[in-house]
DNA sequence: TTGTAAGCGTTATCAT
DNA sequence: ATGATAACGCTTACAA
């Protein structure tokens, strides 16, 4: 079944058709009416080939996932990140394609780009987690292709989507200092992410601003998994001078944290308090709930494909740097006594918003 | 750039750049050699879609996440089983597209539907997990378009890959049996999932087999969730008679399992044994190291891809059901002594598959 | 082995 | 508002 076919049996041009399916308003009532249950009738679906040849678009973006990053994919932060973004495509009719940077040799990992960007396989690209050296941030600017990074990237002038890392982190370490925790220690992200740099950057702030020291024995690099952050953990637990507190940059490791701290017959916050890094509620588990800084993935997620959306329709537009709140979320982990700071308020989200405007 | 140019560049007609292009072998050395060099100092590289449009295909494949397991999407099983995928797809020069069952309604599902397969925009799909009852399976088949199951599904006579989950989990519980374990309780996956209903009838068949009652009140279904399985063993745990030792369905379910023994103040398997499902070693955080079946999820990915190629190239053919195998990989959790195991036999996996033969 | 020419199913540019 | 008609960039008989 093909556009020529419908216009026929609707007694119309191919033209015609043509405006009705893709909305154009300058078709008659009574044109667009018969068409319309004329596709009803047959399914007539248009053919995305033919369309992307004619029109120059095939209403497809990619999402890349840097294979540098390859763990963070079972991180459920990915999930919730890839939702946002497959909502926003759905809303605007462009359909999602996750790209994995397979990148096993340099050579293969220029077939794919080949393939994808120079075959126009997608509109344009939004890539994950940006790290400090990237050779396809380059390339594609050189190559003059919409893309828009997820996280900032200080080396070059390009679209990103991000949260303030730097400040959030230095809030949550400031909350930890509010509660009289003085030697605080904090398990990083990959060094080689900028999310973790400026994570612990706002970190190595908090403790500078307090007069304290930062030492580098209470200070441990993870790469987001749960197994690391238990290992990290561990490390910490086993300083000479164990942390009172310690600041993990992402829930899921903070997760594996505080197993490796119940596992040393310890508990938090009574003996170690824990501060995590994403808001991920629904992978609690158990006791202590972690008190986290929230960063709205889903938007963010989706925000980079309205941002690349723009891109596409105007290229030549200078890029756009988009930051998203974050805020504090106070549990038990860290020391607060959440249950009965909600009480006081009466909503369960009063204190933190209290003592977010306090640091 | 476009074919017509290299054509030019290089002295000779279209269809030649195209046949050199595609590795056509009626092309001659010197012609191949000659516009070989021209694409490479053009860096030519042909427009997608006007090679689908004129050969009828795009060389894209999808993978489909039914929205029934969003939640799966978070479990590394499922990453494995992309990578699987993605491997094999470069492999074929295939590019692989996720493609999410984002139906709020059925009509929005219809939308994407239309657009994805009725709008070509793959040549067939691979769907993840299949379900008792899936509407798309039902619609795929009558419209005759390429895909495959990851999962067996009994009320269709579709094309899968899968591993036999009723003779895996009949072991497992058997080797728990062979423990000495006679109270042994399950955690279910969620029902409507094919995979879920076969390791659970693994294992009443195993229980049955051994004269041993099925009680309903140490079986308990989670969703395949780390928090869902920590749920799970709470409530195994308060049961009136607690269980020896329980059958998970899952290992991210186990993982959660364990903690809740852990909070519990027991400890597994000295209180209670745990066999888990799915080979997720890199997840493994802490003691007792988990004892499970393993699948190899990436190899079903690979083999899903490998067989939907197949039925692409000829849609006609009788659909190809094919069954990986798995084994068990005895650790701590079940009561199996490892170290001592290996050190016997020489090799860490010995044990295993003299325990594997012997059930 | 190579070239010619006819599509592939749309969109887009003009007239009308 | 509608309809011809020319692209869009490639594949693929068919002819040579």
């Amino acid at each position: 079944m093909k556009l020529e076919e419908i216009a026929k049996l609707s007694g119309v041009s191919r033209s015609t058709v043509s405006r009705v399916v893709n909305g154009d308003p300058h078709v008659s009532k009574q044109a667009r009416a018969r068409v319309q249950s004329v596709i009803e009738e047959t399914k007539f679906y248009p053919n995305a080939a033919a369309r992307s040849l004619a029109s120059r678009r095939t209403r497809v973006i990619g999402l890349l996932i840097p294979k540098a990053i390859g763990s963070v994919m079972t991180d459920p932060f990915f999930l919730y990140l890839v939702q946002g973004a497959v909502a926003e495509c759905n809303d605007a009719d462009y359909l999602l394609t996750l790209l994995f940077d397979h990148q096993v040799e340099d050579l293969d990992n220029d077939r794919i780009y080949q393939r994808i960007i120079k075959g126009r396989h997608v509109d344009g690209i939004v890539i994950v987690s940006s790290v400090v050296e990237d050779p396809m941030v380059v390339r594609l600017q050189k190559d003059g292709f919409p893309f828009v990074l997820v996280g900032r990237n200080p080396k070059h002038d390009v679209s990103f989507v991000d949260v303030d890392n730097l400040a959030a982190s230095r809030k949550a370490v400031l909350h930890l200092l509010e509660h009289g925790y003085r030697r605080i220690g904090t398990i990083m992200g990959p060094q080689n992410l900028i999310a973790s740099i400026d994570r612990y950057a706002g970190y190595v702030g908090a403790m500078q601003e307090m007069g304290l020291p930062v030492d580098k024995e209470i200070t441990v690099a993870g790469d987001f998994s749960r197994r690391s952050g238990y290992r990290a953990m561990k490390v910490l637990l086993s300083a000479d001078h164990r942390p009172e507190a310690v600041f993990v940059a992402s829930d899921t490791m903070a997760s594996g944290a505080l197993q490796a701290i119940r596992d040393a017959g310890l508990s938090a916050p009574q003996n170690i308090a824990v501060f995590g890094f994403d808001g991920l509620e629904h992978e609690q588990v158990s006791q202590p709930i972690l008190s986290t800084v929230v960063q709205p993935i889903g938007a963010l997620g989706a925000e980079a494909v309205q941002v690349l959306l723009n891109r596409i329709e105007s290229p030549e537009s200078a890029p756009v740097q988009r930051y998203l709140d974050t805020h504090l979320r106070l549990r038990t982990s860290c020391g607060c006594d959440h249950i009965h700071a909600a009480s006081i308020r009466g909503s369960p989200e009063g204190g933190e918003t209290q003592l977010l405007q306090a640091t």
